[in-house]
DNA sequence: CCAAAAGTGTTTCACGTACACCCATGC
DNA sequence: GCATGGGTGTACGTGAAACACTTTTGG
């Protein structure tokens, strides 16, 4: 079977940069891929975008394919569409980027590819096509949005600690950051519910843990509210 | 002449977002289309894809043929992929913006369009396709931009007054801005050139006319200078 | 009792904001 | 000389930044 069209088409794929946080720094997820081209290089998860399917659709059912993700916070990145930026013939690729909790993804290899792993974005190895361009967009795009909206909470488990969201901050912006003036600023936004609970199993103080409150943040936006870390 | 694939594949289009100013308002440029789907109606200027080109290439180019208008500064705006987005079958667009100096073009009517013309983008029209929608993300997003970038320069004419830079802003940001702190916070990011020369032909004092320095901006922005208005 | 991180207050300074007046020009 | 917008200075308050110590807990 076969589809004829009166124009050429180009081939379109999608490609997403998955990010995850853990206590050391900032991570992405990378397949090794397992056919040509580029075989047996590592590469963003991705593939072939489907008539029956959006592009976001598509984005969500490559991930859960190649690395066993559900679930995601998911966001268009940009498209790109250099002429040579696939061997075989003309390909346009629709980047998205993923923000999970990455203690909750145990990833497993699977479709046309050899293996998935974590990578720290500070250390990533020779990547396929042009992703290590769209890895470098993704991680700008990270850091100019994780200031003005509340994208961190995605990286993090439903319950954390103020240190480990300050963490975050830090890792993602590459900076520190005064450890009283960042409590003060986020709790005076008052978007965070303090619960009764504290961390478990560590040799100091516990901390208190918090989790954002995502309802209260969203009436909060609609009165004009803006968040800014 | 025919294309044959072995998987269906999407058409591909870019449509392009407009944006001009004037005294009153923010405008955007609309055709008014002389083809079917939705002859008649108006609709972004845009069409597809040709394999030997890239996105951006195109929209230059379909903003060229369908306006004549030329070099205008264009960035990526977003992709839609809406199953039924287009009547005829499965297509995806990719949105592009463009500022240009309202003043210096004229627009002409040309390719697959029987009209062009300026709208308000408080007074748009029924729309073609789901180009409503595509407007009103870009809207946003000049909204949301000009206040991070220099983009409102784009606008303005090489030499313009920092009454028209002020309008400028009061104008997308939709409120009014306090001309002495308008003045004071512009003048303090340095980033203008004050030129020896005064507007014509104004009914009262004129105003000193002054050029965005683009170079020094760049220069700047290397140094971590971040603009904001 | 020691190590390690939690948690808390105050001062300083810069900047945003609000506000009123004089100046230059064309008609 | 009057109408119109151009252009400037200052006082006040808020919020960012810098900084040090006490508390709690586990080992």
């Amino acid at each position: 079977m076969s589809y004829k069209y009166e124009y050429a088409r180009a081939a379109l794929t999608v490609d997403c940069v998955v990010f995850g946080l853990d206590e050391e720094d900032l991570k992405i997820l990378l397949i090794q891929r397992d056919i040509e081209p580029f075989e047996g290089r590592w590469a963003l998860p991705g593939g072939f975008v489907r008539l029956d399917e959006t592009l976001e659709e598509s984005a969500k059912r490559e991930l859960e394919e190649e690395t066993g993700i559900k679930k995601v916070f998911l966001e268009q990145l940009y498209t790109f569409s250099e002429l040579e930026r696939d061997p075989r013939e003309r390909v346009i690729s629709v980047a998205y980027y993923a923000l999970v909790q990455l203690s909750n993804h145990r990833v497993k290899a699977a479709t046309d590819a050899r293996d998935a792993a974590w990578f720290s974005v500070n250390s990533i190895p020779s990547l396929a096509f042009d992703h290590e361009k769209i890895l470098s967009l993704a991680h700008e795009r990270l850091r100019g949005k994780v200031r003005y909206q509340p994208l961190g909470f995605e990286l993090l488990p439903t319950k954390f600690t103020l240190r480990q969201l300050q963490h975050l901050y830090e890792v993602i912006l590459d900076r520190e950051i005064d450890k009283r003036n960042f409590r003060k600023k986020i709790q005076a936004m008052d978007i965070l519910i303090e619960l009764d609970e504290f961390e478990q199993g560590v040799a100091h103080r516990a901390a208190r843990l918090y989790k954002f409150d995502r309802q209260k943040y969203k009436r909060m936006t609609k009165n004009g509210f803006n968040f800014e870390i």
